[in-house]
DNA sequence: AATAATAATAGGAATCATTATTATTTATTG
DNA sequence: CAATAAATAATAATGATTCCTATTATTATT
């Protein structure tokens, strides 16, 4: 794969933020430092770094988010404010459990909890 | 909500089968038995068959799937012949362990674990 | 540094899953 | 049975993503 200025730019923005952004989001940063860039081009790159390895994907809904955090974990979904939230769970014990279980051999793990995160709890609970 | 034959028929449909359909694969079953339904109507009924606790959704990459098992469970999805196959985890340790931990308030859990199934296991692996 | 080979891009069209719109049909209720 | 309001069929619209093609940029070679 040959070097270009648009990929090295793109990888740059997904590493430079916490926020699990879409391939739209990607593109609204780029296009600030590049403004030719092209929609095609931002998903194009973001496939290729994630079958390379460079980031990960995320499915959240029916869009796809990027993360670059290597280290494998899941994410807490808050249904009020849509934030997600890295979390490192019990992974091990999850392809441990699968292994043995169902003879499966686990590559990756994608999970999703979703519910109420602590920017939402209230002492009095009112209906 | 009142009654509709359509929507008898789709959740019928979706609780006879364990494949985790996606809507067009109810839609194709549905005009079988119902020529005129259309797939708007499909789409309408699962998702209210999905708030209203009759059927549960997946995400598999870009599409929705329905389940109608209600007990929480997740799936692995083989990477070789796609198949979804349920299972049930450690559910409850993620639960108590998210609460502890983060002081999040779980309402769902979704794991979908990635890798090969027991048909693709070989003695022997080729290179 | 110029050239050739070809990989990558920009821009836009196409696709796929899903949702919205609207005129018509149908279930419910007095 | 007639009124009414909810549900449907048909189709247009949308949003995310992929595909297409002429042009541009990178890399290897002179």
């Amino acid at each position: 794969m040959r070097y270009s200025r648009q990929r090295e730019l793109i990888l740059e923005i997904v590493m430079g933020t916490d926020s699990h952004p879409t391939a739209d989001w990607v593109f609204q940063q780029a296009r600030k430092q590049m403004p030719e860039i092209s929609l095609g081009t931002v998903y194009r790159n973001l496939k290729r770094l994630a079958t390379n390895g460079n980031v990960r994907t995320i499915n959240d809904g029916t869009v796809v988010r990027y993360d670059w955090d290597q280290e494998p974990h899941d994410h807490l979904k808050c249904k009020i404010c849509g934030d997600l939230m890295d979390v490192h769970l019990l992974e091990e014990d999850i392809r441990k459990s699968v292994r043995e279980k169902y003879n499966f051999e686990v590559d990756d793990v994608e999970m999703t909890i979703i519910g109420t995160c602590n920017k939402h709890n209230t002492i009095m609970e009112e209906k």
